[in-house]
DNA sequence: GTCTATAATAGGATAGAC
DNA sequence: GTCTATCCTATTATAGAC
């Protein structure tokens, strides 16, 4: 059996975007099947569930660049704030500056809520934990740094959505700027 | 010709927790219709438009409540901190205390974003130009108190999608127990 | 102003040839 | 693994009677 002409893992890279700009509900199959160049069977040979297998797959290969991009440097060498710095400029990345929105945020909207409920909880938590073990390293109280690492990950998807709705990317520029010292500095 | 038996405002009160559960692509006519308790035509008779006619009679909804139950009592009497915790309470009362999520945060994903950007930058800006008035009149310098009011906006939109990702009601009411410190204290 | 009925289209999903 | 063709359902929207 011949080897696929784009493996799995490319298709799902591009499903991301469309689920990413669209949400579950406003992604259509016809979008789906555009954006990566294949019929709609084809798509069901990758994803015999259908689209909320392609939703999944999307949110796994989303965790996934959270974990490469987003985690994984904050535990690299340097300090925190530099650590910090690296994911930061990731997520600019991700986000297209505040202009893109966000897979997972979009996800939470509508029926995919309660659809990926559980994916969903394990991805933001994830995030937040990795942040809250940054802080306390840097010496803040395990509490302390537990409510600042969840504060700056609502930040990031408030100023998405605020910014989103005004069409102005400053207010995910201004948010990401400060998270730094929000999160790391002492009381 | 006979009075309405139900008025159109009664009418845009029951579309509006539809969309502002299911988000604009996740609202289907049979929802709505359901909702209010109307036929397909009856709607389309309030309705001419459609759909997007429906959608934006909602955020018009949307923009009343906020008017009327968030940015008024600002203005009301007693001290800023005092105006602003009505607010709060209310918008408390509107989230189901997390539970429920944001109708202008899930309009601004997918396609409504472009459909209705006008009118979303319109009550996104005012809601924050009115918590900016606040803050300036507690003491702030302007341009402090217009920074802080869009953090305050983006933080309550962050909250409903985190909290909403992790199922947990905590972020927000966490969240809303400190807009009062971090919108009006000195620095 | 509301209804039933229906159009017209787009949605998700499947069958079967290659 | 991909395609064309198709199915079934749900969707948005309209027509016309009352």
């Amino acid at each position: 059996m011949p080897a696929p002409l784009i493996p799995r893992d490319e298709v799902v890279l591009r499903l991301l975007p469309v689920f990413q700009r669209y949400g579950y509900d406003g992604a259509s199959l016809s979008e789906l099947s555009k954006a990566t160049g294949l019929g709609r069977s084809s798509l069901y040979h990758y994803f015999p569930g259908g689209k909320a297998d392609m939703g999944r797959a999307a949110i796994e290969c989303g965790a996934r660049w959270l974990r490469d991009n987003a985690i994984a440097p904050l535990s690299g060498a340097g300090t925190p704030a530099k650590r910090l710095g690296r994911m930061l400029k990731n997520l600019d990345g991700l986000y297209a500056g505040g202009r893109a929105s966000c897979l997972l945020g979009n996800l939470v909207i509508g029926e995919s809520r309660q659809l990926f409920q559980a994916e969903l909880a394990q991805v933001f938590q994830r995030w937040i934990d990795a942040l809250a073990a940054l802080a306390a390293e840097a010496g803040l109280p395990r509490a302390e740094a537990a409510k600042r690492a969840q504060d700056a990950v609502i930040r990031i998807q408030g100023a998405l959505i605020v910014g989103g709705g005004l069409g102005d990317t400053a207010p995910f520029r201004r948010t990401l700027a400060r998270i730094p010292a929000d999160l790391l500095a002492g009381r």
